[in-house]
DNA sequence: CTGAAAGCGCTAACAC
DNA sequence: GTGTTAGCGCTTTCAG
């Protein structure tokens, strides 16, 4: 292994000035910083991270807490995170925490144990009080999650916007018995979107129905078993609002299989717009996130917490979505092209 | 920010003692063992990870260097891996390299700067003699991906295989038209493919022709253009082979909006077995790799690179994949259930 | 069984 | 402009 004690050697020169030349230090004079960076050349030489970290109490890498990489809608975030990350020289850990509330907890030691300079929960396993002692070590910001306890940045689309607009739509197509479907992980994320759902009905002057609503469903095989629910019912509902375009997927697909007819039999919203939506048949209508600007201003933010250290600080940053109306909740022929 | 030297003092004895206490070594007396055990537990005491990197130069990490997080396949490796490593007390770090050579080369320096202690490539963007350099600070090895230059372990299926069984399924349906559909990214396994799929043609004397050659498709939208491509020809093939599920998807949806029927005016088979293989309408003929074990086994062969150092030897792992029959190749009423 | 001391590779006062 | 030196927090000889 070659360290800057060699390549001062080679350069016939100090570690420090060596030092100067690898950090872009002003005050090196022209001739020195040639042969420094002909030595560092020569050698291959490659500053130890390890070394640097210890000295100047910064690691460079932040640590993505993600429920599940395979959920489309986190890997999405993730290449946008990383993407934002890399421009500015910073890596990512992806951990994933699987829902773990323990999982969870052992990420978040990573910034107790110095091995990151800063922390991105996109979805909460435990309660905040939990992960508020963790704040004395570095950062933590929340992207697209909120808690109203939670003293730090919060980047987060209006979940209650994006569930009253779904729904309403759903009511403007003549819809008046209409299932929720939405899985509770990203706790309060659900609640909001549960709570738009219910002004919208409550404003059509529909009531809310227990039984139509689905509350631990996440993935396409749930929309499967979603679907059989809504089979068995004698009352069905004409409509279902979900929680993410895999369980929209999941519950058209067996439908059809079942000879139902979409949106005839079965209007169908998802969320994300991933893009699922566009290949299935009929296509799904879904709401939009800007994703791409949350990954950004999380990274900004984080960044900006890493340099002010200043931690506990709440703040909003609310981003809006769109519905994106396409065949599953309208008959095709009057779809808008 | 607490370290040993706290604790040692709390607990009235020595940095050494301490340090034998965290790192489970014998001869520490049962009582002074206790003593430091408290003292941790009341300074809320955690190692400093990169004082330990420092000293025993390892990390603890390994970076997995992944063309797109967004890729389904991809993400499914990676969280297999991630199991699988975390399994272990390994972090991960995920680097996205956009087939980006520059990218690529970029990430292996993460090896030079110590900042991990080996790489996973899933996919390569370099020749093999720019990334053999490399390997002179830490393991290297392939998994998912094959070349004949490396010399260091491969974790792969076996795609010739897959590209001959696939394109003999087609052929057993009674099609003699068949397109080759396959994003030459992942090189070497693109052209193992590619040879299987000749073989099959070769074996029942049909010729291989070059306007059915699609190489550089990748996603769903690419899968979009290649139905455009095929549309436009006079002698249009019957059937065509992709190389990944999202392809096969986009070409089936966009088939069906012009009215094509699949299988019976396209068969289509898919590449990964990914979830929306059951998803679409009709679902998809796929092939499928042994995901899990490929995963477990790169994890499993590059900690035994890491710990017994030697980096510079080839090593064959080679896994099975198995067709599986769906409704996009046969027509419905035929699939066994 | 326990501790003193050296040093992993790097950077930043502080002197000159 | 440049070099000397003192650590960052940890582990491991080596000596007792």
């Amino acid at each position: 292994m070659t360290t800057i004690e060699d390549v001062a050697r080679l350069a016939g020169l100090s570690r420090t000035t060596v030092s100067r030349v690898i950090n872009n230090h002003p005050y090196v004079s022209k001739g020195k910083k040639k042969q420094v960076l002909d030595a560092m050349d020569k050698l291959g030489y490659v500053p130890n991270s390890a070394a640097r970290s210890l000295r100047n109490q910064r690691t460079g890498v932040i640590a993505v807490l993600i429920p599940r990489v395979m959920n489309p809608f986190f890997s999405q975030l993730i290449e946008i995170l990383e993407t934002a990350a890399s421009e500015k020289d910073y890596q990512l850990i992806i951990c994933q925490t699987q829902y773990s509330k323990k999982k969870e907890l052992a990420y978040l030691n990573l910034l107790k144990t110095r091995q990151v300079d800063g922390v991105i929960l996109t979805s909460m396993a435990n309660e905040w009080k939990t992960i508020a002692p963790f704040l004395e070590y570095g950062p933590i910001i929340l992207c697209n999650e909120y808690d109203e306890q939670a003293s730090v940045p919060m980047v987060f689309i209006d979940q209650f916007e994006a569930g009253y607009s779904a729904t309403k739509h759903l009511i403007e197509q003549g819809h008046e018995r209409i299932a929720y479907c939405c899985g509770k992980y990203t706790s309060n994320v659900a609640d909001a979107r549960e709570e738009g759902f219910k002004k919208a009905l409550a404003e059509a002057n529909l009531p809310f129905l227990e039984e139509y609503a689905f509350r631990s469903a996440f993935q396409s095989a749930d929309g499967k078993q979603v679907f059989y629910d809504i089979q068995e019912m004698i009352e069905k509902p004409t409509a279902i609002f979900t929680g993410s375009d895999e369980l929209a997927a999941g519950i058209i697909s067996e439908a059809k299989k079942k000879g139902w007819r979409i949106p005839e039999d079965l209007a169908v919203v998802g969320f994300d717009n991933q893009m699922i939506t566009e290949l299935m048949d009929p296509m799904i209508t879904t709401i939009h996130q800007p994703l791409e600007e949350m990954g950004s201003k999380a990274i900004a933010v984080i960044l900006e917490k890493i340099h002010t250290k200043n931690y506990s600080h709440k703040e909003i940053h609310q981003f809006y979505m769109n519905l994106i109306v396409r065949e599953s909740t309208v008959a095709r022929k009057l779809v808008s092209l």
